[in-house]
DNA sequence: AATGAATGAGGATTCATTCAT
DNA sequence: AATGAATGAATCCTCATTCAT
């Protein structure tokens, strides 16, 4: 496992990925413009020649990173849908509860968020990309399990069924505090989800006439 | 009005605003490290040195830039909040309702939230006051109606009384899909706050027990 | 004598020395290239514009700011010199003492020497005017001592009769180590200078046949 | 041996030099400030790009020219002193001829000393090791002969043993001059160096009352 | 006389990219 | 495959100089 053991043949193997981490990192520390491919080629034990042996840009590096980084997101999410079961509310709560584990606990996925709104004018292809094969498929699932609900009786007829984003928002508000403010303004994530489901589950609920 | 019969003294007098001005459109199309002084010079009408001659640096003129285009902000969130009235769902529905304005209409709002989320890393201070100045006023409006509310009997004393951000949380998730898409995913934005006040309304409303 | 008692055609008189004083000290501070106008207006109380009012060019400054605070030292070597009497080692001490009293106590005359070497070559013109008004009548005062000291038997017809340079050169050396080192070496001027003395009176004197 | 047919290694290793040596010619026609490195570059035969691949700043370019300059001069004197031998006169004399040497043949010496003069200010420690490296050891070796000399009889007890620099003084006299006037004002420097010999050892020889 | 806003040429420094080895 | 020397366009910032007031 350590470096010494691996043959030559691995080790190249797995010299671009090395390379995608390393530029995760950099990226993430300086943002795009202001990241020195120099620096990544160090973090990464190799040279900046070395870069551009695998990568023709340093467009290409950032998006080829972010592709890298997504992936196991994207594992992760398609693995966990299948496991839905159970009363419409506890789905819903699961998949909630999906969303936040990411946005909690997950550094990748907080920090590609950034990527996207900061650099998105750049790489527009790469905002579609990662919105097609994440934040989509994630929304149609929580389309299906409010309709179902609905149709089950189990929630309310809300025109929310047609904004699913309005029922994760407050996750994704959680991810932007992230972002914005780090480890300066610290919030109580149980609690703050414990908050989100009472109101949102209250909100689906009972008769509830519609109230202006 | 025009250039040769304002008078030099007057001239100087709107040249810091009219920079920071032209410095705000190139930061939003480029981004911090990606935008050339010159070209903000350019878009002032004025040269390189110029910029020099009321800014130190660059870093001085984004963080006064961000000031500057914040002010309006500022301005109308605080007489905003004096003209609140009536039953505390209609000042809720109200306090609401002004974030989307700014988030819905105003570009200035939008593209400050993608500077500080970008940016946030170089400047924190600059975080750190946005948020005292817009955000922490907005959200402690927000507490005090919701509170009132619930001490009316109005609303639930729900668990979301202790995280108002919660409640306004879709409308800085429609900012950052705006952030994303631009205007390549249309939203309909009344239908989308509607579904929001129906769910929150419900939500806050009811003797609604709450609901795991 | 202090600035409100002034009338303001004094002061107006006053200026362009005021600022050549200033531009000594930048001058000083960080040599000609990297000294600003900017500083030297600062230091003198007036606006950058002042300076071009009584100046025409940066190099214009640097000429007139050497003539202007070598001034007292041409008057004082002019009446110094007239006081010369006695027996000519008297006069030669003398001479050479006055030289040590600029080297020594006179920071303007040190740093006009180090203004020379530094920027003799932007500035040749300077270098020839500085020798002819200060350096040749010392040195011709030199030689003529010690040309009548010969003729009066009490000196050896030394050949440095022909080079005077040498028997000042002390003198000379002493002023380096001071640009050189500043304060930083100290070195026990009395001392130095009796060594001086001792080694050249005794060079001038005696049959002292010449040695190799 | 000419370019196309040196290996890149080989070219390599002589870069840096190369670049110095460059830098010497520039520095000593411009100054420090007012040398652009593109210049130097341009002399170098290579581009702005790879001055910044060896150096990391200007100053770190002078800095370390003075260095490389200077390194042949330390070897030298280092070489020679182990030669010294004879009558103690003659060896003072052997060693007043090597700075003679240096001052009245070397450029680098020569510019090097205008360097330190004029850019002292801004580089204290290129100062203090060039006096450390090259003039301490001189003024040591002649201190030494002095006193040897002295104890040997050959010399008077001369206060000036305890100055050295008051013995050799004329060779920095005219390397100043040099520095002033460079070939405007030619001196005999054969004569000058007899009459600075002439002096001083009459000045060290003798009974020799200390006349003042 | 004096101000200080404005200019713009100039220079230090950075870094993506290339390519000989 | 990998290196790292070399390039040169790009950009921040400085400051002598001008000139309307």
């Amino acid at each position: 496992m350590d470096a010494p053991t691996r043959t030559r043949a691995r080790r190249k193997a797995e010299r671009p990925g090395e390379i995608l981490d390393a530029a995760f990192e950099e990226f993430v520390r300086n943002g795009y413009a202001a990241t020195r491919l120099e620096d990544v080629a160090k973090l990464a034990g190799v040279t900046k020649g070395t870069i551009y042996f695998y990568f023709e840009t340093k467009e290409r590096v950032f998006d080829e990173m972010i592709r890298h980084v997504s992936r196991p997101v994207f594992d992760e999410l398609n693995s966990f849908v299948t496991t839905l079961e159970g009363p419409f509310r506890a789905r819903l709560r699961a998949l909630i509860g999906f969303l936040y584990g990411r946005v909690a606990r997950d550094r990748v996925s907080r920090e590609t968020l950034r990527f996207l709104i900061a650099e998105g004018g750049r790489f527009p292809d790469l905002v579609e990309r990662q919105y097609q094969e994440f934040m989509e498929p994630f929304v149609e699932r929580l389309r299906e399990v409010v309709e179902a609900g609905i149709a089950a009786g189990e929630f309310r007829a809300t025109p929310a069924r047609n904004f699913p984003e309005v029922i994760f928002s407050p996750a994704i508000l959680l991810d932007v505090w992230w972002l914005l403010f780090d480890e300066r303004r610290k919030i109580d994530i149980d609690a703050f989800v414990d908050a989100h489901f009472d109101l949102l589950m209250n909100g689906l609920s009972g008769a509830g006439t519609p109230i202006t």
